[in-house]
DNA sequence: CCTTGACCTTCCAGCAACTGGAAGAGCGAT
DNA sequence: ATCGCTCTTCCAGTTGCTGGAAGGTCAAGG
């Protein structure tokens, strides 16, 4: 089948399609006209990264996963290693977040936000200049 | 001053302190050299700007800030406006990664993690295909 | 006076994961 | 033949830096 209906079929769009045929992710034959001709088993893949993608898996864990997907004599200890790492990954980011919002909700709601100047939010930024130690951590 | 020592200062590495220059968010003096020759002033801009980095702001705020920072008569509502927007975007970040560790915790805790082939992270991502309605959406 | 080494300069490339757009074929229907 | 849609390739841009190469500057030591 065409690129498009391949899109549709995975619900990725049909340059995101390309893209991984870019960094052999899914590489589909190709017809005589040049054109893309993918199988069902391209859409499986497909839609097997789609769905990783949302979980939020790079792209070069998308690539092991599928790896391992392909490997019938796999051990889902590796599946399982890359998935747990994955989440660790995810879960630093949240705590990185919670600080930030945390420290956010704190001076906003502190923040009179009327037209005189007077700001903690500006205080909090101008004030780092000091040297202050607070808590927030970039990721 | 030098820019290694305004890096020092800051708090923040000298190849930021010029890509900040590139981008005009703190452009300093030059000397007869070409060496950069920043004030306190501008060190204390540029850790206003490592704060609000730290704090999740992109660049397009941290300038927004900045301005407000430097005008007197900036009304601190703007200023709460700004914050409240960034920890409106963070929170939708952190649902949508508290959607995806919910999801991956439950894989992983169900996936025995032995060398036997079977694994629940391979099947939800593999079934994804069969257009099942799950939960984790991208950001 | 010359060299060494630590600094400074510019520019170019690359990361992640796409996304948009331009220019040009191919294809089915009218 | 022409319309309109899909397909092709390639190039550029996004965000916020970071690394590296090639070369200039400066203070100190021999």
């Amino acid at each position: 089948m065409n690129i498009g209906e391949a899109a549709e079929r995975s619900g990725l769009p049909a340059k995101t399609i390309r893209y991984y045929e870019d960094i052999a992710l899914v590489v589909p034959a190709r017809r005589m006209n040049g054109y893309r001709d993918y199988s069902d088993a391209d859409v499986h893949r497909l839609a097997f990264i789609h769905r990783a993608r949302d979980l939020g898996f790079g792209i070069e864990s998308c690539r092991k996963l599928l790896d391992l997907y392909t490997d019938r004599a796999r051990a889902s200890a590796d599946v399982k290693r890359v998935a747990r790492q994955h989440l660790e990954d995810i879960e630093l980011k949240m705590r990185t977040l919670e600080g930030m919002a945390t420290t956010l909700r704190h001076l906003v709601d502190n923040c009179r936000g009327d037209n005189r100047p007077d700001c903690p939010i500006i205080d909090d930024l101008a004030n780092a200049a000091a040297g202050d130690d607070r808590t927030t951590k970039r990721p």
